[in-house]
DNA sequence: TTGTATGCGTTATCAT
DNA sequence: ATGATAACGCATACAA
């Protein structure tokens, strides 16, 4: 490895004025500028970042850490940080916690080991609080994305989630549904929570009463990968459709996955959508909503998410004392995109 | 911070003993290691990373550079990767290229300058061969995948394009076309150009010519960020398909992104797929396709892709005199899956 | 079984 | 404008 000694060596300059040339920091002649500069190009030099954070005390790299690579919403969010981050010099790195606690944990241990600047994660849930915990002993700044953890007072970006619901099961009342049921996340995590409060709210204001087994809750995440194309279905899925008297007319889904798995297990008992179902959820499709533009969703504003969870760190990293601050919260509202997955109730069944 | 010279104090022993604690290495009584990790706990140590790093000379910390985020083909490919690393005790952190060169530059600096132990990398292009010059100058481990890059030697794991491209002309063909387009990646990646012979070897096997301008090239990626629910058409596109004399009757699409863009650019001239234009691609659309089982594809193994690249990099990796031994190329098929996105020719146009 | 001295590659401080 | 020295946090070689 070609080090900053090395360089010094071959142009007759200490290491110091090598390391000045670098970081553009103190005087230098030009005359030793260039010809520290060519030496460094003719021996490939990159400065190496470990022993420089380690004086430094700080890498200029963030991190971003979300539940579920394979779902669009994140790395639409991912795309956001990305450009957000960038926009102020800063690199980002990613990693994947798959709705995982122990992943999430092992990404914590390699943030804290790694020393990065900051850091920007959706937590897989109230079960995270542990880990958020340890970033703030070690003083690593962080905001949340996606999803709150009560406990932790902290910056989060987060979605109107009750509204949206709120919103979903209207459409579907207007529509003349009258037995709606829900597939929703882990109540784990805030996001579901506000779901199904969204949804009991919007179910009272219109004096609906459903029977108690009508919500279901499941993963955020596909339950198993997709490695070719065909796969089974969620078996207590069906399970769980299967004893609902009487049966929904329409089902709302906690997000674009559940929703994904809800088609699927309907389709394997042959119930068409929208005609005999309709089906709505949380969370737009990404690209994927312009070639089947079917799913009517509350879309979130994913790119959003990641650009503001992004800047809202990076000011408060810059921010001399960190923690001093009050805490900040935004809320992005969901809109409603109407597609092709809701029919209107038959008369029989909206009674 | 605390380091590990604080836990040595409290704890009435040397920093080499709790170095020993933390690695496990040389002998310790149960006693003096009780103590140690004890008070570890209570301080919540956590080993400095750089600091390790820049003694042992290796961070554990593999990479990975994907060229575009969003697209669920290299998403999928991350999640294979991710696997793999993790079976043998590595962590994976992803970088994101965006198909552009200056990221990718970007990233590979910043790989250079945090040491990490080894690279999966897609290269954005051809022009990406300096930027591997370099890792392989600073003997940094690569390996590529999905795209080739001509003069370099290196281990790359690869989808069998020509012969993909080969099946969905030929499925085509077999449906009665005779006028087929081509939209492809930009030429300068290895797979457009071997998609680009699979196309022309099929059309030559049987016969066929088509005119000079019924080959498209754009880039693989979408062109614009998906934000809301309306986007602009390519308009390069749609002025190559104005003019085209006779016009096709099937299109094929260099991958799946570029399939979106073809269909949105069908749909906003009211050109109905595939009663008027059949359309086919490369790439599944992961989770996608499940509820809108619409495209025509030939599907690569993804998750393989990237869980093969892994393992190769680690074996390389692991392998004393890392370049000692041959390269390896790995050709995984793909794998035509009929949907609903191709109509028979009507038989004016096929003659 | 445990401790001491040294070096990894860089930058900050202080000196010249 | 440039250089010498110490320090960042840890692990290796060698000693005790």
């Amino acid at each position: 490895m070609v080090t900053i000694y090395d360089i010094a060596k071959k142009a007759n300059v200490s290491a110091m004025t090598v390391s000045r040339v670098i970081n553009n920091t103190g005087k230098i002649s030009k005359k030793t500028e260039a010809k520290v500069r060519k030496i460094m190009e003719e021996m490939n030099y990159v400065p190496n970042q470990m022993a420089r954070s380690l004086v430094l005390q700080q890498t200029k790299i963030l991190f971003l850490l979300i539940t579920d690579i394979t779902n669009p919403f994140y790395t639409t969010l991912s795309r956001g940080a990305e450009d957000a981050a960038n926009r102020s010099g800063y690199r980002l790195l990613f990693g994947n916690s798959d709705e995982n606690l122990q992943k999430e944990n092992d990404y914590i241990h390699t943030i804290l080991s790694t020393r990065v600047d900051g850091l920007l994660v959706a937590p897989t849930g109230d079960a995270s609080l542990p880990h958020l915990e340890q970033l703030r002993r070690h003083k690593v700044p962080f905001v949340l994305i996606d999803r709150e953890v009560p406990g932790m007072d902290c910056d989060v970006v987060l979605g109107d989630s009750k509204g949206g619901a709120r919103t979903l099961v209207e459409h579907l009342i207007d529509n003349g549904h009258r037995h709606i049921a829900m597939v929703n996340g882990l109540s784990t995590a805030s996001s579901a929570r506000l779901r199904l409060q969204g949804y009991q709210e919007a179910l009272l204001l219109h004096s609906l009463h459903m029977p108690d087994n009508y919500v279901f809750e499941t993963s955020y995440k596909l339950h198993q990968q997709v490695t070719g194309n065909d796969m089974p279905v969620l078996p207590s899925l069906e399970a769980w459709f299967d004893q609902l008297e009487p049966r929904p007319t329409a089902i709302v889904a906690g997000n674009n996955v559940i929703a994904i798995e809800i088609i699927r297990m309907l389709r394997k008992k042959e119930i068409q959508v929208p005609e005999q179902i309709s089906v709505v959820c949380f969370d737009d499709f990404g690209l994927y909503s312009e070639i089947a533009p079917f799913m009517t969703v509350a879309a979130q504003q994913a790119y959003q998410f990641g650009y503001m969870g992004m800047q809202t760190l990076i000011e408060r990293i810059q921010n001399k004392d960190h923690e001093a601050q009050p805490w900040r919260k935004v809320v992005l509202p969901a809109e409603l995109i109407v597609r092709d997955s809701v029919a209107p109730a038959k008369d029989e069944q909206s009674q």
